[in-house]
RNA sequence: GUGUCCGUAGCUCAGCUGGAUAGAGCAACGGCCUUCUAAGCCGUGGGUCGGGGGUUCGAAUCCCUUCGGGCACGCCA
């Protein structure tokens, strides 16, 4: 279905034509002076160079072609040279209609439907999730989300950060704490237990001690260290018991990583890692030195990615350290290389800090130049901004320390339930499902609605106080109309058509469901989910300003009650949509 | 040093492919619940869009410059 301003373009563009100057001068836009108009069209200024005559000339001319246009109940010129329009209410509604009747309302398939990785995630195995995490999942469900919406296959990948030196710390310092183990045992050949030597709580605590030790500058931690990367190179090598100490670690941490991002309603289609490319990249390591990318530099073995038109500097890609171990770029790469292989994506959307721009442009350009995609393989990295306490520095704890994601969440779960559960008649069980559903919108929304390239300050007291622009409020909006539409009782089909409006908060919002599919189609090219959480805010506004002047299942006129009733399921379904979109939804009350 | 992003109301942010009087929310103040959920609605006050120059009929938006801040710049991820 085409969108509302390109048809109204479209009119427009006819009569400038009509009128003897280019189409391309018919630009409707939605106005900015609504005292004035609902929409403008600035061609006849921009024309007026180009054709040599005054602006307001040119309006005047095209103004009296588009008498004949059905598309507006109201043209204006305005000097010194606008054109001021207002929308016909017919065409509006015969809009609405075919657009309340046609899949995803109106948005259109696209002409080729193309496959995604978006790579997101990104949390390092026994290491718990903190609030740095959230963004990236946060954001990255959503951008997957609106590719599928859009009508494009979308595959998530988690890319666990599960294979490096991190590994080799937990193994050694299990050795030290539990030697008896059948894993450190080489000669043993029998069957390892299926139960996990350890349970997450163990992991979490083991995994920073082992950390903290192999930094210490003394003998103990420079020989621990030492221990540790030994034990990395033994799982790396493929030594039996250290593989199998490994996966137990994956396995228990795994299944913590999944209820975690199950309760932030996040989920992957992957749960690839650094570990599935281990094999893959010797045979790519050969296959960049016999290309003739990769050359030694300083010891390293780097690949040059310079081009002709960089104004700033720009350091080789590096594919292996000088000691000829392996590092990020590499398992990138080869997760590169695997994808191709294996998915042939369009596109692979990463979704990391924002600190890390220049290093994936080191990889894309790498990737590139060494034909690991083709030519037409869309490399694109949304780097996101840090997320700030109320102080603009780094989030932390009250005591300085980094914020556990599942205790952040539960604390404003916990806020959540005690504010519904007062003055509100509902069972602690929908009481507790509810505060959910509420405290998920207000993180996500809070997060969705600030641009994703900027920082933001993550103000939990903002997000708990629901008023204004807030998940809760737009919730809150729809929650309204599911119990409008509970009372009235029976079936509301929004495809059976709807009455023309009666009054202007009514047009409001019929011209803002309308942008719905241009909205859509935004955020997509934009990969911007800001922009939904904005046009929803936008609608919930527009919803309630009409709601406050409108008795809907108190109008007597049968016909006109039907088409309240019609539009208001129309609000609540667009408003879902986006809503799911950004990977959160209304209950039913609250 | 090089590059990059940012600077809009007291605070948090939109707007940035150039258009008429720069918008929201919070905070402040004033109205609106015997009527479909007041987590709402309506209204008031509050901004030389960091500064300066330029391009243009027209600049928060594009270009240059300057100040202030964030971040990144080969063996971390």
């Amino acid at each position: 279905m085409e969108k509302l301003l390109d048809l109204l373009s479209a009119e427009v563009g006819a009569a400038f034509e009509k009128a003897g100057y280019d189409k391309e001068l018919g630009k409707v836009a939605v106005s900015n002076r609504p005292d004035l108009c609902e929409y403008q069209c600035n061609g006849s200024l921009a024309g007026a160079k180009k054709f040599k005559k005054a602006p307001i000339m040119i309006a005047n001319e095209v103004a009296e072609a588009l008498k004949e246009s059905k598309a507006f109940e109201k043209v204006e010129v305005c000097p010194p040279g606008f054109l001021n329009l207002n929308l016909d209410g017919e065409f509006l509604k015969n809009y609405l209609d075919e657009m309340a009747k046609a899949p995803k309302y109106g948005l259109k398939e696209p002409e080729k439907k193309l496959k995604v990785i978006v790579d997101y995630g990104g949390p390092n195995v026994a290491k718990p999730l903190h609030v740095g995490h959230l963004r990236s999942a946060v954001i990255g469900e959503s951008v997957k989300r609106i590719i599928r919406y859009m009508g494009h296959e979308a595959i998530g990948d988690i890319h666990l950060g599960d294979w490096g030196l991190q590994m080799g710390l937990i193994i050694a310092e299990l050795k030290l704490r539990k030697p008896e183990l059948p894993y450190f045992d080489e000669s043993f050949e029998g069957e390892y237990p299926e139960e996990a030597p350890f349970t997450i709580g163990e992991l979490e605590e083991i995994y920073p001690f082992a950390s903290k030790k192999s930094k210490e500058d003394s003998d103990e931690g420079r020989a621990f260290k030492e221990e540790a990367m030994n034990c990395t190179f033994k799982l790396q090598s493929g030594v039996r018991g250290y593989r199998a100490l490994w996966k137990h670690i994956l396995n228990v941490s795994v299944t913590d990583l999944k209820r975690n991002y199950d309760n932030l309603d996040v989920t992957f289609d992957l749960w690839k890692g650094e570990s599935d490319v281990h094999d893959i990249i010797p045979g790519m390591v050969q296959y960049m030195k016999d290309g003739g990318y990769a050359y030694l530099s300083d010891g390293a073995l780097v690949v040059d990615v310079k081009e002709e038109t960089d104004t700033k500097e720009m350091p080789p890609c590096m594919i292996l350290k000088s000691d000829g171990a392996s590092l990020y770029n590499t398992t990138d790469l080869a997760t590169i290389m695997d994808r191709m292989k294996n998915y042939h994506p369009d596109r692979m959307i990463y979704l990391t800090d924002k600190r890390q721009e220049l290093y994936f442009e080191q990889v894309f350009r790498c990737a590139r130049k060494t034909k690991l995609v083709d030519d037409d393989t869309d490399l694109i990295h949304i780097g996101f901004g840090t997320v700030n306490g109320k102080d603009g520095h780094a989030f932390k704890t009250r005591d300085g320390g980094v914020q556990r994601l599942e205790y952040l969440i539960r604390d404003i779960n916990d806020q959540m339930f005690a504010k519904i559960s007062e003055g509100r008649e509902m069972s602690e069980e929908e009481a507790k499902d509810t505060a959910k559903k509420v405290a998920l919108a207000a993180i996500k929304y809070g997060d969705l609605s600030n641009q994703a390239s900027k920082d933001y300050i993550f103000d939990i007291d903002r997000f708990t106080s629901f008023e204004g622009d807030t998940g809760p409020y737009l919730l809150y909006t729809v929650v309204r109309i599911k119990s409008i539409l509970k009372k009235y009782g029976k079936e509301v089909d929004i495809t059976n058509g709807l009455h023309n409006y009666t009054n202007e908060s009514e047009k409001k919002l019929c011209m803002q469901l309308a942008t719905f599919n241009a909205m859509m189609e935004n955020a997509y090219d934009e990969l911007a989910p800001h922009k939904i959480c904005a046009y929803l805010y936008d609608l919930a506004n527009a919803f309630n300003a009409f709601y406050h002047e409108t008795k809907i299942l108190s109008e007597e006129d049968e016909e006109k009650k039907i088409g309240y009733l019609r539009l208001l399921k129309f609000v609540q379904v667009v408003m879902e949509s986006c809503m799911d979109v950004l990977g959160f939804s209304a209950p039913d009350k609250m």
